[in-house]
DNA sequence: GCTGAGCGG
């Protein structure tokens, strides 16, 4: 599984669309766009898991791509950082 | 109800 990157989405986008988007390249696994923790305000990206040859093709087509007015941003994302099971910043 | 860091609990 490869975890697509998913970055200049618009505040109104949903994981409705890009699944929807994804899913016309290949099949999503699971999408999940990041929001802020504190202020519960979307950061505008967000995470999509897809079979390599799927993910590869999605990045291709969704690379670049204008929604909302502004060009999508994809990539192969980064490994996700270790959770903490209760360790979280306080200050 | 706005904005814009591009990597998540």
């Amino acid at each position: 599984m490869t975890t697509i990157y998913v970055g200049n989405l618009p505040f109104s986008a949903t994981e409705a669309e890009v699944r929807k988007l994804f899913e016309q390249y290949g099949s999503v696994q699971s999408v999940k766009l990041v929001n802020d923790r504190e202020t519960g305000r979307p950061r505008g990206f967000g995470f999509v898991d897809m079979p390599p040859s799927d993910a590869q093709k999605a990045i291709e087509h969704t690379n670049g791509m204008d929604m909302g007015g502004r060009p999508l941003r994809v990539n192969e994302a980064r490994e996700r950082e270790s959770r903490p099971p209760r360790q979280a910043p306080r200050w």
